[in-house]
Formats: C-alpha cells, structure tokens, sequence
RNA sequence: GAGAGCGUAGCUCAGUAGGUUAGAGCGACAGUUUGUGGCACUGUAGGCCGUGGGUUCGAGACCCAUCGUUCUCCCCA
C-alpha cells in the first residue's frame, strides 16, 4: 500500500474550514430562501449525452467521464474492443462511457426543466447549491471539485427577474461583506457589434477577443481580431466600441454612437438602462467587453468580481432565451445566476472577512475530576445540552493542567470545574477562559448561565 | 492541450564548491512532585532526502526518466 492520497484539484476539509464554508453556504442559501426560490438537488452523474454539445468544444473536453462497468465481461470482449477503438479515434460511445459527472447546475436544471414542464408552475424558481466537476488542470482559484450555488427563474420572459438577480448578488456579497463589482452587458449588443463587423458568424471571434482586453491589451487584441479574419474598418469599429469609458450613463450614451441604428442593440441598451434604474445598486458596472463563454446566453450577462484581490469571476450568469429546446422543449426562457462559493472562500481568507464567532465550536467544557465528580458534572452537561448549549466532558480524569490545554487548543470559551468542594457544597465553579475571571454559581444557576 | 518552478521530520524550511552517524523552528507526546491553563524550562518520538536509473572512490546535492505538487497560458467558478 502506498502512502494515501487525493486525487488531482480535490480537497479534504477540516472543521474550520468546513464552518467557513458553511457560513458562506447559508448566507447565500437565506438570500435566495428570502427571494422565493425553491431548492433542487440533481444526480452527482448525468447521461454524457445530456452534456455533451452544451459547454463549447473546450467545455466537452474538461467533462469528467464515467468509465462503463462490465467491460472485463468475457462475452463481451469483442465489442468492448471495438468501442474501444472509436475512443482511441477521439469519438465518444456509450458502449465505453455512458455517463459523466456533472460539469455545471444549470444544464442538469434544464434538463429538470425540460423532464417535468408539464408539472412545474411557472415561472420556476429554482435554487441549486451542489459540487460540480470539471477535468481542468488545477491552479489559484481552480479546482476540480468545487460548488457552485445557482439560482434561475425560467418561464418569464420579465426584465423583473434580472433586476432580482443584482439584488441578490448584491445583497449576498453585503452580507458576506465582500466588495465587489457587478459587471453587466447584453448579448443583444455585442450581436450587434458582430453584425456591423462583418456578420453574425463573427460574434464568437470577436468576443473572445475582446473579452481579453483587460488581460492583454488593445494592440494585442487588435492582433488577434486579424488572425480571425476581420478587416481593418471593422477592426476600428471595434476599436471605438473598446474605448468607451466613464460612468454607466456615459458608457450607454457612447454605445448609442456605435450601434445605437441596429434594432437589436437598441433593445439591449434599453434592457440595460431599465435593470440600472430599477435594481439602483451601486455595485453595478456596465461593462462593454464583457462576453461569457458560454453560447447560450442571449440577453444580458452578468459576471461578479472580487475588489483589493486578484482573482477569476466569482459569478457570473444571465439570460438564456431557449436553453430546454436543446431538450426538445421549445419556448421556455430563463435567466440565472451562480455563485463560485470556493473562490468565494478563497477571496475572503485572503481578506480576513470571516467573522470569529464561524469558529465557535464546543462552548463549555466540564472538567473531570473524578468518579463522583463527572458524574454530576456529566449530569449538568446534559441539561445544558438540552438547552442547546454546546458542551463536552474531559473523557478522562487528570490534572488540570491538561484539561486547561485541551480547552485552549479547542479554543473552548468556559470551563465548568466540579471538584471535591463543589461536589460536596453542590455548586460548580465557572471559569471564563479568555479573561481567566471565574465564579462559584449554584447547579441552577448554572442552567441559566448565558454562555 | 502548452510551458515554468518545487518535492528533505506531522508543518515551514536549512543543508554551504558533491565528503563522516541528516539539522533548526513550530507542532505532537511526556515531565517540571495531580485545585487553576495560555508563558518558560527539560526530555522523547518522528526522515529508504518523492520513486527508479545513471555519473562518481563517495549523491540530499550533478544528469536522465517517472510520479506528485504549485503556478502561468488556454478556458472558466
């Protein structure tokens, strides 16, 4: 047996970071609770034809596959070769791998969605808070296993939905008292970009161009948009489009210069303009180069990042005007939001955001010191613990040297201390272990202590 | 998928131009005569120096391979 170990971008969590993280689980939780929405969990595992197609040629590749059971069948040796061989040719079959684990929470919910249309009131609001898998090399911020927590509205077509969305990221984020950014952009404008550079084909290539612009430059964006295929006067106009700056308002009215004659950039703009003044969170940032990988989006986008710290989006979503029809059920639209809670976390240990009372554990420790001793003192703990009082006994009786450092190390705020003379007075002495203050209170008193 | 760095005690790392029995700090455990902890002091345990090969009289140090890990690009949460 060699030495144990995890596989490749997955974690263990010890208590204190499994308290961490739940803070940050249930604040998420109570906001989307508090908007309406209703939880959803789906199969760790989904049929890979159900994922397939739906992610771009980059996504499928990073799909964790699940490898079929029965291939050392005998009788079925032949077959299982030849299936093999059509792996080898980079073809995918299900009489290798049939199943995968899933890569994201909204195609499973679409999945849902499109499964049981006929039963769901809508508009359907789901929340979703799972891990997600994805076959990608491991980096800062980048794990294989990681959670995401969605929230998605479908079956209304509202720009009321949208403007719940910035609230809940925005009232999210205040609670977990991170500072961030809400960039937005529509799809609705950045079509029309690719209309008046050279036509609808172009709309890929030219936003995962300038979706780099932050990261890589004008000049060298302008490069790539050559590679691609764009000639020089479309080159400009995008030139012109990645200048824009200023505020909100000023940014929309430099658009308008740009685009503003094409009917679908107008309803973007206006889109825009009505979420702005409606959701009137000051977090908000129109952000013009704003693309999101994935193709299914087809109104506005959002994506949130983190201030004072260098690191990927810690959401992002938007609206999907035909996400179920890729499961033959037409006509139901969405918009949706995720939160990347193990960037989240990752963003708050580095700003020491979390709050010390996350880490309380255990809040009194009873001391044991003795036969008789314990069990009055085990008597008492129960009767705390009925009280919802977190408490725990020394499993052994020993000096008080080690049970004070025990209690320290589990950083135990009290220590109930019971010894002969508490015993025989019947009361217990408590021991503020911070201040080191302590006095002697009656068994009574002791149940209504406020810990 | 492409590239770079790093693998020495549980953790963080030293280890000098290859040269005796491999070091420190922290942590763990035990103790400094069991009714008051955090400090201090003393002691103990714990390493096929990631793995395999090569160079050499001699390798933790050099070379090759391999595995693991971290980071960058791509893409993303």
């Amino acid at each position: 047996m060699s030495k144990p170990s995890l596989p490749q971008g997955t974690r263990d969590f010890n208590a204190e970071t499994v308290r961490k993280r739940n803070y940050i689980f249930n604040t998420i939780r109570s906001v989307f609770e508090v908007y309406g929405f209703q939880p959803l969990e789906t199969p760790a595992m989904e049929n890979l034809d159900t994922l397939m197609g739906k992610y771009g040629d980059e996504g499928d590749k990073l799909i964790f596959k699940i490898l079929n059971n029965g291939l050392d069948n005998a009788a079925k040796h032949q077959q299982a070769k030849d299936d093999f061989e059509k792996v080898l040719k980079g073809k995918n079959t299900k009489g290798i791998t049939e199943r995968a684990l899933r890569y994201d929470l909204t195609i499973p919910f679409a999945r849902y969605v499109a499964m049981n249309h006929g039963q769901l009131t809508f508009p359907f609001k789901r929340y979703q808070i799972q891990p997600v898998w994805r076959a990608d090399r491991p980096q800062r911020g980048r794990y294989r296993e990681f959670y995401q927590c969605d929230a998605d509205v479908v079956g209304s077509y509202s720009l009321l939905n949208e403007v719940e969305f910035a609230n809940i990221y925005a009232t999210a984020f205040e609670k977990l008292g991170v500072d961030v950014e809400i960039k937005i952009n529509s799809r609705k404008i950045l079509a029309a970009l690719a209309e008046l550079c050279g036509g609808a084909d172009k709309m890929t290539d030219i936003t995962v161009a300038i979706d780099k612009l932050d990261k890589i430059g004008i000049e060298k964006v302008k490069e790539e948009l050559v590679q691609r295929g764009l000639n020089e006067s479309q080159i400009a106009i995008i030139e012109k489009y990645l200048s824009i700056n200023g505020n909100n308002e000023e940014k929309l009215i430099a658009v308008k210069k740009i685009v503003g004659d094409n009917a679908t950039a107008k309803k973007g703009m206006e889109e825009i303009e009505f979420l702005i003044h409606y959701s009137n969170q000051s977090q908000i940032v129109i952000d013009f180069t704003l693309a999101r990988g994935l193709n299914y989006y087809t109104g506005i986008i959002f994506e949130v990042k983190a201030k004072d710290v260098q690191m990927g989006s810690i959401g992002g979503g938007g609206r999907y005007d035909d996400l179920t029809s890729t499961f033959d059920v037409p006509n139901i639209p969405g918009v949706g939001i995720s939160f990347g809670v193990d960037r989240i976390y990752d963003v708050m240990e580095e700003l020491k955001l979390f709050p010390e009372e996350v880490q309380t554990a255990t809040q009194v420790i009873f001391f044991n010191l003795g036969e008789a001793e314990s069990k009055a003192a085990f008597s008492l703990m129960q009767q705390l613990r009925s009280k919802n009082i977190r408490c725990e006994i020394y499993h052994e009786q020993t000096k008080f040297d080690k049970q004070f450092k025990y209690a320290d190390k589990k950083q135990i705020p009290y220590a109930v201390i019971i010894g002969s003379k508490e015993l025989e007075e019947n009361n217990a002495v408590i021991k503020n272990l911070k201040s080191g203050e302590q006095k002697n209170l009656s068994h009574s008193e002791l149940l209504q202590f406020v810990f």
